[in-house]
DNA sequence: TCTGGGGTCCTAGGACCC
DNA sequence: TCTGGGGTCCTAGGACCC
């Protein structure tokens, strides 16, 4: 039995190139949210040296040097294309688990009947994502997810492998292990790679062999997680079902600052909307909420240097009882804002957590207090299918302005190819 | 002279992931 | 000018209980 890891090159470019094959061969980046940084890049931009996580503007001399392709972010294209991809999956291995938009781990088991190797099965999930999807995969196969978390990014790494890669045998895994990077491992990030170098580890196969208290007492029992499955035993199993969610947030930035009560409401109605169909969607009402405020950590002041007045609070308010409904959570969240807003500060960010979490059949009238009003949560139900059916915040809080000069960035949008009628591809 | 020994719950902070 | 936006888990320490 092994564990193999499916995961998409380059994801979000992939999407793109699979609509617009002349971006084939061509730098091309995808960037996030409101068109802020990197969070995608082509091998042709990798090679140019375009970092990930970088701001837009810090490469903008690169970009235009080298006619590189800018996209923002279409993540209803990339929501579909990874639904797409995982489903796909399914006509292989019986045993799935989407580990993010991008990646599955999957068991190989007993298909040695049908493929004549674990390569086989490998090469038909590559060529078959490649011919229905367009979307280029890697996979590694290994004894535990780590180490097909390994094989991956050796799968990735190599061209001979032909983007798969297979750990199965000792001699296979302690030469992997041992030109392998610890800082590159799954679980270490940069603080630990850090650490682990100061005490000369600094291979993947050396951070194996370390002794077992030594990772307890400084890695926690992660760490020894880690190690034991870079030892073959598998500690992380497959997740088939989707744990329940423990709560939701939302924090996008202005894309510009804000000094005054009244926007910060606007955006914190808009935010909590946002959650609130989050919360809706996965049936789920919300016992308490969060909402913190912040400035800009980057900003400095020119001429010493120092960051501007920084400012940061939160404030967390218990609900008497559980519920979806936007309009009664707007309310607290409202009244946290409020007591956390200082004057003489320039915003960047109002966030907002939906914390304490429960399934909507749990919810039970208190002895005291009113139970949730079901026809407020009907009522926001309603809404969500308004503006699905007729677009975004058709229907909305009067509390969240409408505001047509923010400007709201998403200048190098693509079209929604498979979720949009009006933007499906027509062939002549 | 000698000053108990278990628990639970909550929070903040630190590490990590994509 | 412009700096992403989500998540998870673990630990230590404090408050409190009997």
């Amino acid at each position: 039995m092994l564990y193999g890891l499916v995961d998409a090159n380059n994801f979000y470019v992939s999407c793109e190139r699979a609509f617009q094959p002349r971006l084939e061969g061509k730098p091309v980046i995808v960037l996030s949210n409101r068109d802020g940084c990197i969070v995608a890049r082509s091998n042709e931009a990798k090679a140019l040296g375009i970092k990930m996580g970088k701001p837009l503007f810090e490469c903008k001399e690169l970009i235009e040097a080298h006619n590189v392709q800018v996209f923002s972010s279409n993540y209803s294209l990339y929501g579909d294309m990874s639904r797409r991809l995982m489903s796909t999956l399914t006509h292989f291995v019986e045993e799935v688990e989407v580990y993010s938009i991008d990646e599955a781990f999957i068991l190989a088991d007993g298909y040695e009947g049908v493929y004549p190797s674990i390569r086989g099965l490998g090469s038909a999930i590559r060529q078959t994502a490649d011919q229905w999807l367009r979307l280029p995969v890697s996979i590694g196969f290994g004894l535990t997810k780590t180490l097909a978390k390994v094989a991956n990014r050796l799968a990735k790494a190599r061209p001979e492998l032909e983007g798969v890669c297979v750990l199965d045998t000792p001699g296979a895994i302690s030469q992997a292990l041992e030109e392998y990077p610890v800082g590159d491992l799954w679980g270490v990030g940069g603080r630990y790679a850090g650490m682990l170098k100061r005490n000369n580890i600094t291979t993947a196969a050396q951070l194996r062999d370390a002794p077992d208290d030594w990772i307890r007492q400084f890695m926690t029992v992660n760490g020894l997680r880690l190690v034991h499955e870079l030892r073959g035993t598998p500690c992380k199993l497959l997740e088939l079902s989707q744990p329940a969610r423990k709560s939701i947030c939302s924090e996008p930035g202005f894309g510009q600052l804000v000094p005054d009560l009244e926007t910060l409401t606007d955006a914190l109605t808009s935010h909590l909307s946002r959650c609130c169909e989050k919360l809706r969607k996965q049936d789920l009402l919300c016992g308490s909420v969060t909402v913190y405020l912040k400035t800009n950590r980057h900003r400095k002041t020119p001429g010493n240097g120092l960051p501007v007045k920084p400012y940061y609070n939160s404030v967390t308010v218990e609900l008497p009882h559980p519920t979806s409904s936007t309009p009664a959570l707007l309310k607290y969240a409202i009244s946290g804002l409020k007591s956390i807003f200082a004057f003489g500060y320039n915003y960047q960010k109002v966030g907002i957590m939906l914390t304490d979490l429960v399934p909507f059949h749990y919810r039970q009238k208190g002895i005291f207090v009113e139970g949730p009003n079901e026809k407020m949560i009907q009522l926001s139900a309603v809404v969500d299918k308004i503006n699905h059916r007729y677009g975004k915040d058709k229907l909305r809080l009067a509390s969240q302005m409408y505001n047509p000069d923010w400007p709201m960035k998403l200048a190098y949008l693509s079209p929604k190819y498979t979720t949009r009628w009006e933007d499906i591809l027509e062939v002549k």
